[in-house]
DNA sequence: CGGCCAAATTTTGTTTACAATTTTAAGCAA
DNA sequence: TTGCTTAAAATTGTAAACAAAATTTGGCCG
């Protein structure tokens, strides 16, 4: 498949729309609806559906048609844990072999987010959240896990916590947590690391269940 | 998509082949074969293929066509250590909430892998033990993290590990350990669980390098 | 003999058309 | 109004046809 193909291109503008939640969960995907707004034939937008299928981003109803693929709460605890298993893996990996430069690489990510939660741009600070973790597993150097994290879907986990996160005192700790991090990386220190970050997911689950 | 759809039927076959390594990595799949292989459509095959290319058991040739997806050693290392964050993750969980019939059917498993290795079946063996490791995921509870485990293609895996496996010591020590698990597993002590299986990766990782 | 160019073939990408199914809407009687 | 039946519309499933691109083939020249 090239990369220009108008399949691709479909699939590319799908699959933004439900990471970044402009397509609600369980809403139906017509195949001549998504023709017609991205100027491509309806074959295209269903090899696009079914690739989405693939990656369990849409689901496929029992009398045909594709929806977005809804998220239940058990989901999002299901999506929590998986997530606290895939990072702490990644960071005991990562505690082996993590560069100065990546560690620069994280700790200019914290600035980023300090510099955001001030200035109040707090979608902003959101991404810097998620990039600070996205570059942590990369830090891991281990491909398949880095594809196990990006094929659960943080993205839309993620920002169900975000809309939760509506108080500055929580910024602040989500902050200090990260930096706290990469210090312990950086000083070989594991164990602090790994006890951060259990506390780190811990209270970010707390918040949610406010 | 209905479960009896063409397309579902090709997705169906070419996956398992895929997944049984009747059909080596980086093989061209050629639309019009399997159309023709499968009396289906060429766009039910494309269908297939791009669903297959969301799994990530293709991938796309810059190009176009597709092809089987390879796998280098390094794939396998990342796997093995992929493999190990996730099974013990489900361990951890599994520790908690497992049941009776869920120890019961374990240690059935086990009793099956006993049975064919001493009777010569070693593919049936090598089934029993994929079968051991997934139904403790199952134990854990958390879809996604099953849905995780089975996005990581394990058989793939597991069939390089298998291959490798030729001596009876080996099928010998994959069993005790296996029991050893359930039991700790039984009497609640995860430490003991957590080591054995640690090690129980580990031998297997030096077995496929000598 | 080997490399290179062009024609022929194969293969994929895209569109259109049609059939089958499902959903929606309308009409009608209780 | 409510429930049922049936017609109409919408939507998906399947196939065929065509265009574009890639691959192979075969011959030509050095």
């Amino acid at each position: 498949m090239k990369t220009d193909s108008s399949a691709n291109r479909v699939y590319s503008e799908i699959r933004r729309n439900i990471l970044t939640s402009q397509l609600q969960p369980g809403v139906r995907l017509k195949e001549d609806a998504w023709a017609k707004r991205s100027s491509v034939s309806r074959m295209a937008v269903r090899e696009a559906l079914t690739r989405l299928l693939g990656e369990k981003l849409v689901v496929a109803g029992k009398k045909g048609g594709y929806f977005v693929k809804p998220m239940t709460e058990q989901d999002v605890h299901a999506i929590r844990e998986l997530r606290e298993i895939l990072e702490l893996g990644a960071l005991r990996l990562a505690h082996k072999k993590i560069t100065k430069e990546q560690v620069a690489t994280l700790e200019k990510i914290c600035d980023d987010f300090t510099a955001m939660t001030k200035q109040g741009y707090y979608s902003g600070a959101c991404e810097a959240d998620i990039k600070f973790h996205e570059t942590l597993m990369n830090c891991s150097g281990n491909e398949k896990l880095i594809e196990a994290y990006q094929a659960s879907h943080i993205p839309l986990f993620h920002l169900k916590m975000g809309r939760s996160r509506l108080f500055m005192d929580d910024y602040d700790l989500t902050d200090q947590e990260h930096r706290r991090i990469v210090k312990a990386l950086k000083t070989k220190n594991l164990k602090l690391a790994e006890e951060t970050m259990i506390k780190h997911f811990a209270r970010g689950e707390a918040t949610v269940l406010e």
